[in-house]
DNA sequence: ATATTCAACGAAACCGTTTTCGTGTTAACA
DNA sequence: TGTTAACACGAAAACGGTTTCGTTGAATAT
């Protein structure tokens, strides 16, 4: 076990200065040529290495980010992940991921644990619960600190920060009308309640492609599932009831729900009743019949996010400009409507 | 926008000394009442957090964990992840995750850059690429440095450290065994190649059940896929010539193609031909039929390497032994096999 | 009146770097 | 011979804490 060599050690052993072993290591003009050799050979030798802790005190950059996300055992979110965790590592970014798990308590401890210098700003999506609480303070006092925060996909307009998104109205809309395109007439809409929100801007963008439609559009064609939890009998219940020809969900698992319980009463998919969920993730794809999906490209969602927040650390202006950075999602034609 | 406050902020505007305030804030015995309340609440009125970075420089403790793994986009890594994630942040420790993607080349940077001062331990799962290539020196000069590894599924036993894995063998072989009993007869493995350390667990223990039994063993009926990448068509053609009537394998993905094949082909599933997975993911609920599958455990196992690792980090005792954890699998029955 | 003890606090070292600002030596110049 | 400039290096401050070891003044004991 030989422990880390520091640039003391080395100072020591070549009797010379550590400034002049820092600055030979930094290949300074200040060091002649022959003292430079002498200690990078030294350094390399016993394979010295700075430590990052240090440097971070000194110049105030820690090159980690912090990623506060509600799940990771998510799809998307994992993709997020991996974007972000591409793109950082390329900068020389270091990934530090905190997990809210939809509590409103757990993202305010996550928050402070990182924001006394663990990290260097936040990329975030907000938990459930903080978002029906509305309670946005602990980002306040983060910005309020001059750590950047980056928002992505579960976002508030309530803090002035960079933030990412796709048109999930857009989606929700493009989604439906494909199904009014393709002579559905009865379209449902399997949603979670509104204080998330993208179900909100989903809902949305169904409501309008209907409205625009000449069959308008019906409230009670609408289920709003109250948590996240999967409630299988509450789609049954309200499929057998409602009978659609065509379902809209705002995720996979939905979707895939809905599908299997269809084709268990017979119906056959698409021609009897077409599925489109959310996320494009493996669930979709290997479902059978596969599932059309609005694909919300979370890894590009996660790289855009990542440049912002670098950008912002390490611009030294203190503009107090930012952006809103709206992706477009991408129909993904699969078995589960007609084509 | 309020910069962060320093002990030295308050030492300043109270007129006392720094360690005084250090002191004071630590309700040490040595500061009087009178001085001790003064600085706390002035410390709480403007809100002041010690910086971390300064802490871990001081007492060479960061109260951070380098997580290296190969995929993140991947349920069980996923949910380890999130094991890891719950038990370290319980005991103050932040995790950092840092993606291998299979290659050994981004393995030995992302360690290096995480072991000079950035966490106090690993926490890792073997990229396959440095599975094949068998190349650990990135591994021992971690451990030979003093930083406590923790290896969990993708192990190495040519490195000594902790180690948490499941007994693949054991899953695949109580899968088999269950075909066996069930009456199957011409039971087919679908598996990778053999340098991965849990592929290889997981044919002994298929091979041994089929050993045991009295029909025997036969390499024909074992399919290995080259590389970690889906190729329906090598599967397609494999089950088209087999015709197994039982199918064990590696992962979900797999499984779920094979069944989705057969299907098409107007076979009944488990009738005609019956499937065990491995991971307990999303598709293998969702699937239609649902999978049976050997479920890995993965929180747990994130869990107990986290527990592992923690303990050693703070454990003063340089203590040179290892142990490595063996966790139970547990078959999880679903449609996808008679019962 | 002197010595001893103790409470309450401050100075300074330390963790491992970076960086500014000297400073001593030598060579070149007038 | 005296001045100057360049060169090569070191001392020290700084980042923000913790911690050890004084030091001071007052109270108590002798």
């Amino acid at each position: 076990m030989k422990a880390k060599i520091t640039l003391k050690d080395i100072a020591r052993e070549l009797e010379v200065s550590i400034s002049t072993v820092s600055k030979a290591l930094k290949n300074s003009e200040e060091i002649s040529r022959d003292t430079k050799e002498k200690v990078q050979a030294f350094a390399k030798l016993y394979n010295y290495k700075p430590n990052n802790i240090a440097i971070s005190l000194k110049n105030k950059r820690t090159k980690n980010i912090g990623v506060v996300i509600p799940d990771i055992v998510h799809h998307f979110f994992t993709t997020v992940i991996r974007g972000i965790e591409k793109y950082a590592n390329a900068r020389g970014y270091n990934v530090i991921v905190c997990l809210s798990e939809e509590s409103f308590d757990k993202e305010v401890i996550n928050m402070e644990m990182l924001a006394n210098g663990s990290i260097d700003g936040f990329i975030m999506s907000l938990s459930s619960q903080t978002q029906e609480k509305g309670d946005y303070n602990h980002l306040k006092e983060v910005t309020d600190q001059g750590i950047p925060v980056v928002l992505f996909d579960r976002i508030t307009h309530e803090i002035d920060c960079d933030k990412v998104i796709i048109d999930d109205e857009l989606g929700a809309y493009q989604a439906t009308k494909k199904f009014i395109d393709q002579g559905k007439r009865k379209i449902a809409l399997i949603t979670t309640d509104d204080y998330l929100s993208v179900s909100k801007a989903r809902t949305k963008g169904y409501w309008k492609a209907l409205q625009e439609s000449e069959m308008g559009a019906d409230e009670s064609m609408i289920l709003k599932m109250p948590s996240m939890e999967m409630d299988e009998e509450a789609i049954k219940t309200f499929l057998d009831k409602k009978e659609p020809d065509a379902v809209l969900c705002v995720n996979e698992i939905f979707a895939v729900c809905g599908m299997r319980f269809v084709q268990k009463k017979g119906l056959r998919i698409p021609e009897d009743i077409a599925f489109i969920g959310f996320t494009d993730g493996v669930l979709s794809k290997y479902a059978n019949p596969s599932l059309t999906v609005v694909a919300q490209h979370g890894e590009k969602m996660g790289e855009e996010s990542a440049r912002m927040l670098i950008d912002k650390v390490e611009s030294e202006a203190e503009e107090e400009t930012y952006q809103t950075k709206i992706l477009e999602p991408t129909l993904v034609i699969r078995d589960s409507i007609a084509h």
